[in-house]
DNA sequence: ATTAAGTCTACTTGATTGATAGACTATTAT
DNA sequence: ATAATAGTCTATCAATCAAGTAGACTTAAT
């Protein structure tokens, strides 16, 4: 299971992909049109932005922005940057390997069945990107209602 | 990431997998064979046995056994038992499905990547059995060593 | 200077994880 | 019966993490 803040922040991503080259977007838009509270949303976007997807102006006309086109950046990127491995096990995780303390990996057969299963998993979440978290009912660039 | 607890699981009934047949398996011994702290195997066990995937027997010549022969049980079944969901997000489980308060699942991008990540998922978890988890450095019949 | 907006530090609360201790119950063998 | 064996139940504990909140601080535009 994905945590709430991973949830939020691909949500948020999502947001942003959908206004991307429309200039800086604020932290309390993108609270409110995603229903994220706002105080949590604030160290997301700022850990967003440290890991390097993110930018962000301050001041007035200020907020945030994708650093890249959205189609750049894929959903297992953006889970790993803030929700950590996207492997079932750490003996098994390609970018949080650690090795088990108990048990030989080329005999253990929980290992290699959870190898298989982390590579379907990425196969997919290599290949989409954020612009598949766009909300269609959530347009680019909505002016009204 | 799979939680301590159903990693021992798994190897517990990895190594009652391969004892399967021979009757009742000591805790001691799998915490032993397995390095699982035994009191947490406890636990363990008393919960995959009110599951219904294992039987025991109290007394001398006691302990705990596989109910079926283990090609019956698919890993899918086995974390779910101790581990819950399988998929990422509540808003794609099958067996914990949790609606998503704040989104609509019909235009909601994530739900619909997550949904294909988690049958990708299951197709594998659903093929495989606890013969899988039978330790290859462990016979199924070892006497010596 | 004032206002807007992101940044940083520091909590708080509650749940979950991983683990342990000890008493209790059922079974087997003598 | 009784002792030994081995699973069962109740209770607890410390540590960590998740989720959320508060408030002071910095930077930029007008």
């Amino acid at each position: 299971m994905l945590s709430k803040k991973t949830q939020y922040a691909l949500k948020a991503l999502g947001y942003l992909a959908g206004r991307y080259g429309e200039g800086p977007v604020l932290i309390s838009d993108i609270s409110k049109k995603k229903k994220i509270p706002i105080k949590f949303l604030e160290t997301i976007l700022l850990e967003l932005k440290q890991a390097g997807v993110l930018e962000s102006k301050k001041g007035k006309g200020g907020g945030y922005y994708l650093v890249e086109s959205p189609k750049k950046t894929t959903l297992a990127q953006a889970i790993r940057l803030v929700g950590g491995p996207i492997a079932m096990l750490p003996c098994v995780s390609i970018n949080f390997y650690e090795k088990c303390k108990d048990c030989d990996e080329a005999t253990c057969g929980l290992n290699k069945a959870m190898q298989i299963t982390r590579d379907a998993t990425l196969k997919i979440l290599e290949k989409k990107t954020l612009v598949e978290l766009i909300d269609r009912a959530d347009p680019p660039s909505a002016k009204g209602g």
